[in-house]
DNA sequence: CTTGGTTCCTGCGTGC
DNA sequence: TGCACGCAGGAACCAA
């Protein structure tokens, strides 16, 4: 799915994109996704408003408009947002927006484990209630040890579950906990209340540097069916993936003789190098 | 409250 | 070639 850097990618497409655009019409595709108001309202609020911006929050991409509503996206596993233009509806396609230029924008997702949201003034939606329990942004200078120290401290669960729950580092998911935790040196199933200031203090940066880095790269494309850029094409991020997905392989932190291992942890398949992660 | 397991859904790769 | 099975980037929900 995509996470931090993947809904990042698509953010800054997205504005350039969309800015300043008029809604002019809103499809909605056969298959039941979760969805909030219902089709009809949906159009009413949407039809004939301006995307003022793009906006991220975590994992969730945001559509600022100009009447004062967002639209809100939340890309689950599989989702994608595509540029279809005027081909007929695809198969997994939920909905798609046209601008008054003749630009689309297609939200797509086979497993349909994603969301497509209006807020409504005050309370958010019930299916992206998760947005207002979310913690900082790991990539803003924020972002402190500090914070983190007190999140894993005292706690039995693995350093890893840790990291996927999005009230201590949104946006980040299972590949970018397993990178970052391979370049602070901490093996993903340690005690999170087990950790020293200094793997702290480490872990703070990696996380910082490895979602950085996926941006710069503009994401993670594994395989067909999930993430992708705006107009289809793949991200470049996975030819620089350190652990994940290169178990048996050799591990790449610089003089490592060790080997990629893989093993479940709270129900994830998490890649660590046995050698230099303690 | 925390923790770990289950569930939602489709598609793809693997092994027989 | 066909088919059963396991697995996939998320997170809400449930029971203990």
């Amino acid at each position: 799915m995509p996470e931090l850097p993947e809904v990042e990618t698509i953010r800054r497409l997205l504005g350039r994109q969309l800015a300043g655009k008029r809604v002019e019409a809103v499809t909605f595709g056969a298959r039941r996704v979760t969805m909030y108001p219902r089709p009809a309202e949906f159009k009413r609020q949407l039809i004939g408003v301006t995307v003022l911006g793009v906006g991220r929050r975590g994992k969730y991409l945001t559509f600022d408009l100009s009447n004062s509503r967002k639209l809100v996206l939340h890309l689950g596993m599989s989702g994608q947002v595509r540029r279809f233009g005027q081909d007929a509806m695809h198969k997994h396609e939920h909905m798609r927006l046209r601008f008054s230029d003749g630009e689309t924008v297609s939200f797509v997702d086979a497993r349909r484990f994603g969301k497509v949201c209006l807020t409504d003034g005050g309370a958010l939606p019930k299916p992206i209630k998760g947005m207002e329990r979310m913690g900082p942004e790991p990539i803003a200078t924020g972002y402190s040890a500090a914070f983190l120290a007190a999140c894993l401290s005292g706690r039995s669960a693995s350093v890893k579950n840790l990291l996927l729950d999005q009230r201590v580092a949104c946006g980040v998911g299972n590949i970018y906990s397993d990178e970052a935790l391979h370049r602070a040196g901490v093996r993903p199933s340690r005690r999170a209340g087990s950790l020293k200031p200094s793997e702290v203090s480490r872990l703070t940066a990696a996380m910082g540097r490895v979602l950085k880095d996926g941006i710069r790269w503009c994401g993670t494309t594994m395989k067909d069916g999930g993430y992708v850029l705006v107009d289809g094409t793949a991200g470049a991020f996975q030819n620089r993936l350190r652990v994940y997905g290169r178990e048996g392989e050799k591990c790449r932190r610089r003089g490592c003789k060790g080997v990629i291992q893989r093993k479940r942890i709270g129900g994830r398949s998490t890649h660590f190098c046995s050698a230099c992660q303690k």
